[in-house]
DNA sequence: TTGTATGCGTTATCAT
DNA sequence: ATGATAACGCATACAA
């Protein structure tokens, strides 16, 4: 901007009143008289005046922001669920400051820093991948910050927390795999540091040993979220003497590179292998082979993390026991794990 | 957070020495004696101060902060050309404010106020895709407010741009299904008050023309980026009385709602109808059929915006003249547009 | 109805 | 090397 842009000082000026005055004008209290506030809002007007929201926030010490760090705004459920909290916040005159931690817990603790300097009121966080040290999380806990862990979280942090029945979802699309035939189902799962990853484990393995299936650890296998991982990974588990007949995947990305690579192994899906996974992401269902998915509430996560969150903002001092909110999945059955009389593909 | 959180003031009194003190030695300035340094250090660490950025920001009357609006982050280009924007920004120190506009001019105008009012320094936007009315980018312009387009541009906007030769991109798309066999292409475009719908409508045409092909209206449709009018299109198209044996699409999320719809109407892809397509999309690479696509340079993009916009900032009073990056593309060729000698699924 | 004075948390310009 | 003091732009308690 060329010149400095115009304050109420400015306004002041030009009609001769005082800055209170002006203050008062425009944020339309009753008790100023008309015309004085006309002539405010003309001259706001004409010298193109945009209150300082620095300035307000400073003297008011409240922002009315909240924080929200996640690990990838490029996956479809954090964006998602961005929206969703967004939307939220907005409603009850929030904000929302995004962050991204790259799935490093060195650049969430970095913004982590950031947020506390920009004053927000409160943080939504979706724990990163490699989550070892989250310290500095621990420490918005000490300092009673309010703070609500969503998806992604440890069982040390004693917070909030909106989060699925990761056990129950894994244990239904574990059956699921199990009820349409297959008797040897691996596991593609997630770093072995997160919570959702273990949680899974323990579905799939509960659902084996229910169906009198063994749960052999040579077919659980864990990857990174990327993609070299997971190629190395599924290629891995088709080149065991007695190769699975079932997977269940911690992601649809992760499933579809798996798919991948095995296409290039002629591994017929579902007729060779059958395939679960989690996310249920908008291109699961447009893909071929569409992809049998565990769907997840976003919308409603980020609505009840935001609420949350609100809760502990309007409680002020008194400190709230911690909660956790756990939302019940779906699994959207696809081709990807159901045997089709038609070859998957209609025109073959 | 419980009790109010610690500031500068406080630090001062415990150790019974000024507020100026405290702020050169936690600034680190020369002029502080080393025990005064630390002791003021430790005592910081002790409250667990953090500076309070609103009040840093506003007797400095900076913020380094950067404003970015993007239709949508859970497009992949976005949250790309946000990922590569914000390592750009971070290496000179900027941090970004990032908005979605939700393909909404008029949430974009609310965002635009928002972020002038939070004092940012300048803005990188991509526009909404219902752009018909941009008052309030144009006041942008005429406030000589550090601004770059980015990608999704107009040509009434008088700006710094980052785009790509979109002409080029679909000249080539297009050429390329001709070389494969193709004689009649349909463009399955986007709005058509988005320029880079008509500049690619303009690229397919002349491509066509340029092998003696005759471009027909009744070949080019638009859409609005939602699966519905997509799959409407799609469908559309293949019930014409000669149905095209090529489709150009727009965005690679519309092919495969496209191929989606003809799937269900058992057209075989590539063989009965090849398809290239716009933005390289990750899973464009791994889906069935893998995807011909246009590859844009998102995080050159991205690095070139900010390096535009720090121009502008650099540039302080003096007004630059509006300066556009054209980028170029690149085509993947996969399978969807390439006839094979396997049916594309290698088990079929 | 309006003005004066003070403070929000920080930096910066003077002094000392 | 340190301390007073005045900003930054705004809101507000108190006066008038």
């Amino acid at each position: 901007m060329k010149n400095t842009p115009a304050t109420m000082k400015d306004i002041a000026r030009v009609l001769n009143i005082s800055i209170a005055t002006v203050s008062r004008a425009l944020r339309e209290m009753p008790e100023i008289h008309i015309d004085t506030r006309r002539a405010v809002m003309r001259v706001a007007e004409e010298l193109d005046y945009q209150p300082n929201q620095l300035a307000k926030n400073l003297v008011k010490s409240r922002t009315r922001t909240i924080g929200v760090i996640v690990p990838n705004l490029s996956y479809y459920f954090f964006s998602a669920l961005l929206n969703s909290i967004e939307e939220a916040a907005m409603q009850t005159g929030y904000s929302v400051l995004v962050c991204q931690s790259n799935e490093s817990s060195l650049r969430e603790k970095t913004h982590v820093q950031n947020l506390i300097r920009s004053q927000v009121e409160g943080f939504i966080i979706s724990l990163p991948g490699d989550t070892s040290n989250c310290e500095h999380v621990e420490r918005l806990v000490r300092r009673n910050a309010p703070l609500v862990l969503v998806d992604r979280h440890t069982d040390t942090l004693e917070a909030f927390k909106v989060i699925v029945d990761n056990y129950d979802a894994s244990f239904k699309a574990t059956n699921h795999l199990i009820e349409n035939g297959c008797k040897r189902i691996a596991c593609l799962a997630g770093p072995p540091q997160l919570l959702i990853s273990n949680q899974r484990i323990a579905g799939y393995k509960a659902a084996l040993t229910s169906h009198g299936l063994p749960a052999t650890d040579e077919y659980i296998l864990h990857c990174d979220y990327t993609q070299e991982s997971t190629i190395m990974q599924a290629i891995r588990l088709m080149n065991l003497t007695t190769p699975p007949d079932g997977l269940l995947t911690i992601s649809d990305r992760i499933a579809y590179s798996a798919m991948y690579a095995l296409k290039q192994k002629n591994t017929r899906i579902p007729d060779d292998l059958k395939v679960a996974s989690f996310n249920n992401e908008p291109f699961s269902a447009w893909l071929s082979p569409t992809l049998t998915s565990v769907n997840q509430p976003i919308q409603q996560m980020g609505v009840e993390a935001v609420r949350l969150l609100l809760m502990q903002i309007d409680s002020g001092d008194t400190v709230l026991h911690p909660q956790t909110t756990v939302m019940n999945t779906q699994l959207i059955i696809r081709e990807s794990s159901v045997r089709t009389q038609l070859p998957y593909r209609v025109a073959a």
